[in-house]
Parts: C-alpha cells; sequence; structure tokens
RNA sequence: UCGGCGUUAGCUCAAUGGUGGAGCAUUCGGCUGUUAACCGAAGGGUUGUAGGUUCAAAUCCUACACGCCGAGCCA
C-alpha cells in the first residue's frame, strides 16, 4: 500500500485507506477498545483500534507501545462521531518502528526546568511544535516581502572586529593573528554598504549580546532582520515598517490558523494589525506618561525608590512601555527620540539637533519593543564627532565613514528580533518557546 | 549585577518544630467511545549542599549552589 499521507490533510482522505507514518502521543484504552494518539510531525490524530476488528497480533502490538514510540499506522479515514470537522483513523494494522524507553515528559504538567533540560524532545510537544512552525511561516513571509519588493538579501559577517554600536556586552573568541574577533550584535553597518551598493537590501542571521539578561524577553543569540534602504528617510523607513508588519502579521493568520488555536490566540487581535498604524513622537510618548500620572522609579545608591515625574530624556521602562501602547490596538510606533538615549549613528533632526531621527516600534498587548530603526547620519563630519562622542575607534570606522565618502545619500533601515516577534504573533509568554534551542546566561545546553 | 521568592518520590505539589503524604508516571488487574480517560492494587524518599540552634528540623538560623519572577540593558 503506498498511501502514505500526512495528517494536517487528513479531511482529504474520508472514507479511504490511508497509512500513517509517525509516532504514538499518548494513548487511552477501554477494555476491547484502544484510543491511541498519533502524531506525524504535521499534526496529531485519534486512531480507533477496535479489538474485533484487527488481528490478535495488531491488539497485541498496541497493548506494548510506550509513549513517543515509531510506528506506522493503516486504517480507514473516520469522522468524529460527536465533533465537527475532526477525524479520526479506524486502525487496521500496525508495524513497530521501535518501541521506546519510558518517555520523561508526561501528559501531565512539568516545571520549566525540567522541559528546558529536554528541550530536544519538549520539541514534540503539540504546543510546541505549533510555536515552530508558526515561526517558520514567519520567516517565510518575511522573506517574500522583501523579495516581492525589490529587496536583496545580504548576508553580514559574524566575526567582527569591534561594537557596532559600542553599547552592549560582546562575545570573543581569539581570532589567529588578529587579535580578538567578537560575535556580531547588529549587521547593519553592513547592510549600510549593502544599500549603498544595492539600493535595497536586507540581512536575516543570528546575532548576539553578552548581557546578563534573565527576563522573558532576552536571549544571547538571537535572529535578527534588518532591511537598509539607500534615498529612503524616517518616514519612508516608518511606512515600509507598517506595510512590513502588516504584511507578515496577516498571512500568517490566513495560513496558521490551526497552529494559533493550538495556542490559544485570540486571532480577532491580529486582524486588528492593519495600515496605518499610531505613529507618536517620543515627547507626545512622555505627555501621555505625564497625564496617566506614570512616574520613574530609579533605585538610588543606598538602596532608596527615588520616584518623579517622567523626565524627558530618559528611556522607558517596561511599566512606560505598556502605558504608552495600552490605549492603541496596533503596533505603535514612537520615533524622533533625544539623541542622548540613541545610538551614534542616527541623524539628527534638521530642525531640533536634540532629536535622532529614530523610531521603535511598541508590539500591542504589552509585548514591548519589537522594531527599533532609523534615519542614518549622512554628514561624514556629523558621524565623525559622534563616533568621538561615544568614544569609539575612529580607525575601526574608516571603512563605514567611506559609505559618507563616496557618493553619500540619505538612508534608513531598521532591526526586527525575529524571536520578539515570534512571542507576540504566538503571545507567549516567554522568549525561551520562540526558538528551538534558547540560549540564555544560564543555559547553553541542549 | 541588584531585589523578592523557591528547591520534598521519575514529574507536579502537600505536610503547627513531634511517625514524610497525594495525583500523575511505572508494573499488575478491570472496563466497547475514551480524549491531561476512569476504577482497584503494588513498588518508589540521605526533604539542593555544608554547618548551626533544639530532647526533636522538610519546617528555625547562616553560608553556598541552582532555579523562577522583577529591575537595568536591549531586538
Amino acid at each position: 500500500m503506498k498511501n502514505r499521507i500526512h495528517i494536517s490533510d487528513i479531511a482529504n482522505y474520508v472514507d479511504q485507506s490511508v497509512e500513517i507514518k509517525g509516532w504514538l502521543y499518548n494513548i487511552r484504552s477501554s477494555g476491547k477498545l484502544m484510543f491511541p494518539e498519533l502524531r506525524d510531525g504535521s499534526g496529531i490524530i485519534q486512531g480507533v483500534v477496535v479489538k474485533s476488528a484487527v488481528s490478535e497480533k495488531v491488539w497485541e502490538d498496541f497493548s506494548k507501545l510506550t509513549q513517543e514510540s515509531s510506528l506506522i499506522v493503516k486504517g480507514t479515514v473516520s469522522k468524529h462521531p460527536k465533533k465537527e470537522n475532526v477525524y479520526e483513523l479506524q486502525v487496521s494494522d500496525l508495524e513497530i518502528i521501535q518501541i521506546a524507553e519510558p518517555y520523561p515528559i508526561t501528559p501531565k504538567e512539568h516545571g520549566i526546568e525540567f522541559l528546558a533540560d529536554r528541550r530536544h524532545l519538549w520539541i514534540r510537544s503539540q504546543r510546541q511544535a505549533a510555536i515552530l512552525r508558526v515561526r517558520s511561516e514567519i520567516v517565510q513571509a518575511i522573506r517574500e516581502y522583501f523579495y516581492n519588493n525589490g529587496f536583496t538579501l545580504f548576508d553580514p559577517p559574524i566575526f567582527t572586529p569591534n561594537a557596532c554600536e559600542g553599547t552592549s556586552t560582546l562575545f570573543s573568541t581569539d581570532y589567529f593573528d588578529l587579535g580578538k574577533a567578537y560575535l556580531s550584535q547588529s549587521g547593519q553597518l553592513y547592510a549600510e554598504a549593502g544599500a549603498l551598493a544595492l539600493g535595497k537590501v536586507y540581512t536575516f542571521g543570528p546575532t548576539f549580546r553578552a548581557e546578563n539578561s534573565m527576563t522573558r524577553r532576552h536571549i544571547t543569540e538571537f535572529w535578527m532582520m534588518e532591511p537598509e534602504m539607500a534615498y529612503y528617510d524616517i518616514d519612508d523607513d516608518m511606512d515600509l515598517i507598517e506595510d512590513f508588519l502588516e504584511y507578515v502579521v496577516q498571512r500568517v493568520i490566513k495560513n496558521m490558523k490551526p497552529e494559533l488555536e493550538i495556542l490559544g490566540r485570540d486571532i480577532s487581535k491580529l486582524e486588528k494589525v492593519k495600515k496605518p498604524f499610531p505613529r507618536i513622537t517620543y515627547s507626545e510618548a512622555v505627555d501621555i506618561l505625564h497625564k496617566k500620572d506614570i512616574p520613574l522609579i530609579r533605585k538610588t545608591a543606598n538602596g532608596e525608590e527615588q520616584i518623579r515625574p517622567f523626565p524627558w530624556g530618559e528611556d522607558f521602562g517596561a511599566p512606560h512601555e505598556e502605558a504608552i501602547v495600552e490605549d492603541f490596538d496596533k503596533p505603535v510606533m514612537v520615533h524622533r527620540w533625544p539623541a542622548e538615549a540613541k545610538a551614534f549613528y542616527m541623524k539628527r533632526d534638521p530642525n531640533d539637533p536634540k532629536i535622532a531621527l529614530g523610531v521603535d516600534v511598541l508590539a500591542p498587548e504589552g509585548f514591548g519593543e519589537i522594531i527599533g530603526g532609523s534615519q542614518r547620519e549622512d554628514n561624514i563630519n556629523l558621524l565623525m564627532e559622534r563616533i568621538k562622542e561615544h568614544d569609539l575607534p575612529m580607525d575601526e570606522f574608516e571603512w563605514y565613514l567611506d559609505l559618507r565618502r563616496y557618493g553619500s545619500v540619505p538612508h534608513s533601515g531598521f532591526g526586527m528580533g525575529l524571536e520578539r516577534m515570534v512571542s507576540w504573533i504566538c503571545n507567549l509568554e516567554h522568549i525561551r518557546e520562540s526558538i528551538p534551542f534558547p540560549r540564555r546566561p544560564n543555559r547553553i545546553r541542549p
């Protein structure tokens, strides 16, 4: 019989004989009836084994099976007697590939550390598999969006000689006779070179931050996607962000309904992610905080709490982001930031030198910053000043300065953290579920 | 890095300073529509580590290790 099918396609095979190759997810028995749940990577289906309808060997083999045993099952697809749009497999034959040893992850509840230690098995569970499928779909949507809009994929190096932005702590390693190399925390500077060569480019790859950040929103190794466009100003940049986010979110809800349902995702909230998104300036955001009476709380050196009205110039913390976002049901673009708080490469507002032409995109429902972008400084003299102000090694930036020496143009781009995007779309409590094998300061295995 | 909380059976959790328990998992038995199936039985423990207080410590104290949550930093 060559009727092997995938469980995700099961609805097309009602009343037909099929073969499913997979694993035993769980099994319930009721005397002369057994209900094995089968998974094959594409989905899960309940099998029905009737003792009087199968051979003695098949019946006995089924009662030997343990959770996650690998098997090939033949049977007839039928509609569930009580549930709409649910299908079952009336089992006729079983071939055991391997009887699994006692499986550590039972259908009951487990603690996060136990599961994290067994991430290589945890990803077999329905929920984790659904998240990883959505992640794959998001990546596909991103690549298609940029492909369809005239962007060229531009892969930046991962070994870099210096800190791109000079802020975060970087992982380092020995690099032959050339001293230290650092793992890239951003491909942006290289993407700028790409934009001046190819017009519109995007990078997509792993990036690394050695910050000891132990929060639900941080991992040390994550995937970042960074488009960079020549002749785009900050407003063009925001137009692109809006169009891009709408495309990705709408495509995911169109193609990933069953997965989002497994995750219990409220799709109506994602459906609202349509252009235009609210755009507010940093100053307007600070006004919102003042109106809502959300103060800045700082711990002083002697451990006392200092509470004061939010001062213009400070960066937002989690409570501030939440307050700014709560009145909107779409991603909020906060733009034109205090230059002091932002990276050296951001262009200053020609009308106000205290302002940098940057934009942060805050996801709805309190998921925080998913995108950060800006128009880049294209004036070589101003850029050199910034490099000095930030105490960065000028020599290392010579090639970057060349981009301003030879045909400098206004250009802009942004960076999107893939795992934060996955967390938002899947409504995850913790970023560690958004990537197959998360890397955190306290975890490098499995 | 700082602050709060936690660590007890394979797993998830109970246990006034006074004989360490339950559910699930495992093994055995029962059940023809179960769906974290259910019912009955059995096995399963150096209470994170080291020290201290006490007639007596899972329980109180100290240190350390590990984890979770929050803050800072950011995607």
